[in-house]
DNA sequence: GGATCTTGTGACAGGACTGCGACACGGCGA
DNA sequence: TCGCCGTGTCGCAGTCCTGTCACAAGATCC
């Protein structure tokens, strides 16, 4: 049994979706604003963590950052409008994924599943992705059994990409978060950095298959 | 042009609400219940439902799910003010939004657009149309289960015209939006940005199924 | 059937994007 | 202080993309 926190402070909205929800075999327990859920939370026994990002008080982003500073309990994040801004925000702050209001339980329900599918590979914080291990704990990486030694950047942006593999982070996204706060400096930078992950963890950098180049877009982690 | 189905069985308030979107812009047919309302949908060329719940016969929420059964199109349900239960039961019965009545022209407009613009079949991010998939997170296209690379133009071009299959988008739209900045140039541009999609993603460019051209007007993605 | 307008298609040159090497700067430990 | 390592920046070359033109093919109207 799957347990959800579902965190919504619309009563209506809440009680439809956790009834929706249950219907599909998920124990949900609720919250309605950001203090009860980091709360809730605490006590542990969460699996997935369905949460509104608008919040009265402490914001569903800030509530997202908090939980991803202790766990990496998987979390979907709830967003009005179809607005990018929410989304990539989202992300950023460390969401597994985002579903746009109202829902559909069924597509809410497939979107748990998914998230709790993915989340599978990084049991005891280790990602696995062929010939690549990445150990979220230790942050030792391996490549086919050989230990890589990667810097601080490097190794950044590692995580940052494998952390959602299939999509797609453009050179503005892996600024702000691989090199944080409003970096104004040449993209190009990006490629540099990318060109020396590549070096260390790819077999033939010329072909690579793991940091894929999607060009005009940026840069994503294969899926496995 | 958007064709909206508006499904309501009071005369006045069904002649009124047509009146009132089409001067927004919309292409409204209407039935007068569920059972024609089915019928018509079953006709195609539907981009958005307008329901009202409180039907003779077959009931909104029935027809909620009947469509449902077969199609991704967005549903608007109509309810009457302060009925939370019906909300409920709407959203689980697959409806996209749902406004109050008596609800103002300029709001059901709002919402047309919103539910349009969170697009049609967009479940976990995966549009599918036939032997079409587009992936809009990992920004992934296989036709026929093979993966076809296109390029950043030939992919906005794709994600723009699917986003609402059926809707047709005229050159100067498709400028605007695919190649943004407001593009002076040939509109001869789009002719040539669609023939190379074609070639990609078509089985018989010559006929195409996805893309379709409207003489005249411009192009449209076929809803599936 | 012919005139006219619209759309499909190939070719091509200019330009954008990316990979990559080189280099300088600054922090840090020896 | 020196040397090393990590990092940001620059420039260049190759590749791929794209805007534009010209013309063919097809649709539409009279």
């Amino acid at each position: 049994m799957v347990v959800a926190l579902l965190v919504e402070d619309d009563e209506f909205v809440r009680r439809g979706m956790q009834l929706a929800l249950k219907r599909h075999g998920h124990d949900v327990e609720t919250a309605e604003d950001g203090e009860a859920a980091l709360t809730r939370f605490g006590e542990g026994d969460v699996d997935v963590v369905i949460l509104d990002v608008m919040l009265p008080g402490i914001d569903g982003f800030e509530v997202c950052r908090r939980i991803r500073e202790r766990a990496q309990t998987p979390i979907i994040m709830l967003t009005a409008r179809g607005d990018d801004f929410d989304i990539i925000t989202g992300l950023e702050a460390g969401a597994d994924d985002y579903v746009t209001k109202p829902v559909q339980p069924t597509v809410l329900d497939a979107r748990i599943r998914a998230v709790l599918r993915r989340s599978v590979s990084d049991v005891d914080g280790v990602r696995v992705h062929g010939g690549l291990q990445i150990d979220t704990v230790s942050l030792a990486v391996t490549v086919d059994g050989h230990a890589v030694s990667l810097t601080p950047t490097e190794l950044r942006l590692l995580l940052t990409l494998s952390r959602v593999p299939g999509r797609v982070f453009s050179r503005e996204q892996l600024l702000e978060e691989v090199w944080e706060q409003g970096y104004l400096g040449d993209s190009r930078l990006v490629d540099n950095g990318v060109m020396r992950l590549r070096s260390k963890i790819e077999r033939d950098p010329a072909q690579p298959e793991y940091v894929e180049t999607v060009r005009g877009f940026g840069y994503r982690f294969r899926r496995a």
